[in-house]
Formats: structure tokens, C-alpha cells, sequence
RNA sequence: GUGGGCGUAGCUCAGUUGGUUAGAGCGCCUGGUUGUGGUCCAGGAGGUCGGGGGUUCGAAUCCCCUCGUUCACCCCA
């Protein structure tokens, strides 16, 4: 093959129409939802200073080992770090401008790591979000997860799991953290030798291994929730039964943890069980009350989460729903006569609402019907010496069987929006 | 970062123990229908077989290197 002379960075793709169309539509979908709930679009920038990012756990893959960073030309230079997540760019708006709480905000937008590209997994992957800021109330999380779920099902999604766990807070936290890495330890000879490792950066990681090796002593460690304090678990319990009280079923996952360090209290994720591939988590989120104060903003607890949309898309296809939207194109305008009336034709549609396309460089008649039956729209307008010289265009309808018809070219936009509605 | 699979036409893939001008289906273009698509028929365009080196009289086919891609681990959306 002639291979060519560039190609889109490892990890990277082009997404190109009509599928580019259909994530708009995923992307539209849960700006409405998130604005009907409440929520209004916060647009940050795609490089932050590096250290809103190293915020997120200086033992975390996403931290040591997958940022995209670089320094600017500035003097002294700037070290920048494309984002890899979107929740610490909030976080550092709260600090930064400082917002009446509660502060509500959605997103979608591109974010970057460095890592090795596989099925649902790209270096420039793309996330939908929402994040609460300033509330610690657990009907806060009630409603962000319910905002989630109900997300799902209305891209007509239904095999979506919803995991849940309390990860507990820095009052009862650390006594966990102890017992675990005391039990992780003592079994630390049964463990594989990557979890050997992981469990010196971060025992709790450890409870996230997939190696068959590590099940028997995973299955059998301390857990969080038998850690929590009153408050928190009280906390948890609320959560719990407002989900209840909606409806949503869930599943109790005392080993999630969830790959950032700030998490507290309240973590979910939603896998995706249609999906073959190692990722089908198509969403996750949880509790930050530590973090804006991290950023240097004031003590501001905050919940959110953020849903692949590269994942979903997959999702979509494993169940065979949400499919591409069909063409906007109503009218595919077809000029014999040399093109220069489907000039006019075409925006006589197109200002009147009606999607209206053409094809170029004087094809012959059966060369533009066929490229009007591919364009998916519904009726061929066709102009020919005859229909010039009576002021007409012929209709045909290439969807049903009703055939063509003659009509004055004064009522065309009309009589079409009178067909298509 | 680690391990496995795969790189032949725009796409999906065949290419027998290495043997003349490298094939199919789909897609695309033209014509059959000098004003009509979707079905059908005929013809056509399009490939230095990912790249480099080696073995050989001869390599898409065997060997080495390299790049790309894909799946998995790690980790995450």
C-alpha cells in the first residue's frame, strides 16, 4: 500500500461523518439532561498548569506515568500538562472564581494519556461530566448518579451496571488503610508481583488486580464499608436509599476503588456488560471533599462524574442501539442544464429550513440520480430544459412509490415542508 | 513499560510445498436506458503485496531488523 505521508498520532483517529454526527447527537443528549437538572457548561482549557494535575496522587498511573506535558516558551518556562481528566480544572475554577455554592457545571471535551492504545482505550478519548461543587449532602449524589443512569437508558442503553462503595474519609480512612496494607503484607508472598508492587505505591489499588493469582487473597481482605464511621455510613446509607427511593438498582461493590486518589465517601461506576472487550467501564465517579482545598481554594466538598463517550459509542453497538442519525439532507437537488439553477434551487430550501444538497461538474442525469438515492434524502428535485422554461422543478419521491410530479417553482420550499411534515 | 495476533486495491479478505503480466466480493467510474436512482448486465480505473536488508536463478510467500496496527497485562472513561 501506498502508505501515506502522515497519519493521525498513535492513539488518535479521525472521526469522521456520519459517525461524527452521531456523537454530537450523544453529546446534545446530555447537555439537555444536565441542563434540565440544573447543571450549566463550563469550558476550560485543555492544558493546565502541571500541578492541578498532580493533585490527582502522586501514586497514581494517571500522575507518574501518563501525561502529556510539555513547558511553554515562556521565562522561566511553564510546565503545562494536557488534561487527563476534567474534574481538578473545575476544582481550580472554583478556587479561581470562586462561585456562590452550590456550583453546578457540565462538560464534554476532549482529554489525553499517554498510554497503550487498545479497545476502548485512545491517548485522546473524549468524556461528558458533570460536577457539584459546595454541597456535601448526599442527595446531591442521589441526583448525580440518577443523572448518569437515566442517561444511559435514554440512548435506549439497558445492560448498564451501576457499582457502588463508600471509600470513607480522612477520619476513618486511615485505620483501614492500615489493616489493609497489614493483611495485604503479611500475604504479600501469594500476591503476584505486580500487585507486590503496587501494594508499596497504594494497598488499595491492589483490590483492583485482575490476575487470577491475587482473587484468594483479594476475596478475603479487610473491607472499607466494616471501617466507616457513624457519620460516614450514615452518609452512605442515605445515598443508598435515595437510589431506592428512585428506583435505580445497584450493586454493592466494597472493592471498588477507582483509580484517583481523591476520592471519598460516595464511588460508583457504570460497566457496560454488553461489551467484550477488558474496558466496559463506561462511567465513574464519586465524592472530592478534600480537593478544591488541595487546589488552594476554600474547604468545598464535590461530587461528579464523567462518561466515556468513545466507550458508549461501543456500547451502543454491542446492543445495536442509538445508531447514526440520519442525513439532514430532505431534497437532492438534480440540474441537467449545466447546474447553475440548482444554485438557486438549493437555497430557496436551505433558507426556507429544508436540507437541500447537489452534486457538481454537470454529471449526467443517471450519475446525479444515483448520487440522490445515496444521499439518504427522501426527494430528488429535478430541473431540466422543459422545467426551466415553465418555471418548474419535478418532484420525485425516492423513498415511497408515489412517483413524480410537476411544480411551479414558487411553491417548492412549501410544498415540500407540507410533505415531510 | 511488558506479552501475543495481524499488515496484499478505498473497505473486507483469497493467494496452494517460493515459479510467467498479483486475485475476489463490496465500493467507485462509464455504458446498456441521448430526461430518471434503488435490481440486473457489460466494461473500466485503482496495488512499487507496510518499509529496509538478507537467502535464492526467482520472494506477497523463507530469515533478520524496523514501523504501523490490534488484543491483553498495568491502569482507566
Amino acid at each position: 500500500m501506498a502508505e501515506p505521508t502522515f497519519k493521525a498520532p498513535k492513539g488518535t483517529r479521525d472521526i469522521l461523518p456520519p459517525e461524527s454526527g452521531r456523537r454530537r447527537a450523544l453529546i446534545d443528549a446530555f447537555a439537555q439532561q444536565a441542563e434540565l437538572a440544573g447543571f450549566g457548561e463550563i469550558m476550560s482549557p485543555i492544558f493546565e498548569d502541571l500541578g492541578v494535575f498532580k493533585r490527582l496522587g502522586e501514586s497514581t498511573d494517571v500522575v507518574t506515568k501518563e501525561m502529556f506535558d510539555f513547558f511553554d516558551k515562556g521565562d522561566p518556562p511553564q510546565h503545562l500538562a494536557l488534561r487527563p481528566e476534567l474534574t481538578a480544572s473545575v476544582c481550580r475554577a472554583f478556587a479561581e472564581h470562586r462561585p456562590t455554592p452550590p456550583w453546578k457545571v457540565w462538560y464534554e471535551g476532549p482529554q489525553f494519556r499517554y498510554e497503550q492504545p487498545q479497545a476502548g482505550r485512545y491517548r485522546q478519548f473524549a468524556q461528558v461530566g458533570i460536577e457539584t461543587l459546595g454541597t456535601d449532602d448526599p442527595q446531591a449524589d442521589v441526583d448525580a448518579i440518577a443523572l448518569g443512569w437515566h442517561f444511559y437508558a435514554s440512548l435506549g442503553l439497558r445492560e448498564i451496571t451501576l457499582l457502588l462503595n463508600s471509600l470513607g474519609d480522612p477520619t476513618c480512612r486511615p485505620a483501614y488503610m492500615e489493616a489493609l496494607r497489614t493483611y495485604l503484607s503479611d500475604n504479600a508472598a501469594s500476591l503476584s508481583p505486580q500487585s507486590q508492587v503496587t501494594l508499596e505505591r497504594n494497598p488499595l489499588r491492589v483490590l483492583d488486580s485482575k490476575r487470577a493469582e491475587d482473587a484468594a487473597i483479594i476475596s478475603a481482605a479487610p473491607l472499607m464499608v466494616d471501617f466507616l464511621t457513624d457519620e460516614t455510613r450514615e452518609h452512605f446509607e442515605t445515598v443508598r436509599a435515595g437510589l431506592d427511593q428512585l428506583g435505580i438498582p445497584y450493586e454493592l461493590s466494597p472493592r471498588l476503588v477507582r483509580g484517583l486518589d481523591y476520592y471519598t465517601r460516595t464511588t460508583f461506576e457504570f460497566a457496560a456488560d454488553a461489551l467484550a472487550t477488558a474496558q466496559n467501564a463506561v462511567g465513574g465517579g464519586g465524592r472530592y471533599d478534600g480537593l478544591v482545598e488541595d487546589l488552594g481554594g476554600p474547604a468545598t466538598p464535590g461530587i461528579g462524574f464523567a462518561l466515556g463517550v468513545d466507550r458508549i459509542l461501543l456500547a451502543c453497538d454491542a446492543e445495536g442501539v442509538f445508531t447514526t442519525p440520519e442525513s439532514a439532507v430532505k431534497v437532492f437537488v438534480v440540474d441537467v442544464t449545466g447546474g447553475s439553477h440548482a444554485l438557486g434551487v438549493c437555497t430557496t430550501l436551505r433558507n426556507a429550513g429544508i436540507g437541500a444538497d447537489r452534486s457538481y461538474g454537470g454529471r449526467s442525469m443517471k450519475a446525479q440520480m444515483k448520487v440522490a438515492d445515496r444521499s439518504g434524502a427522501p426527494f430528488a428535485a429535478i430541473i431540466g430544459e422543459d422545467e426551466v422554461v415553465n418555471g418548474e422543478v419535478t418532484l420525485r419521491d425516492l423513498r415511497g412509490d408515489t412517483g413524480q410530479q410537476r411544480i411551479a417553482l414558487a411553491d417548492l420550499a412549501e410544498h415540500v415542508a407540507r410533505l415531510l411534515s
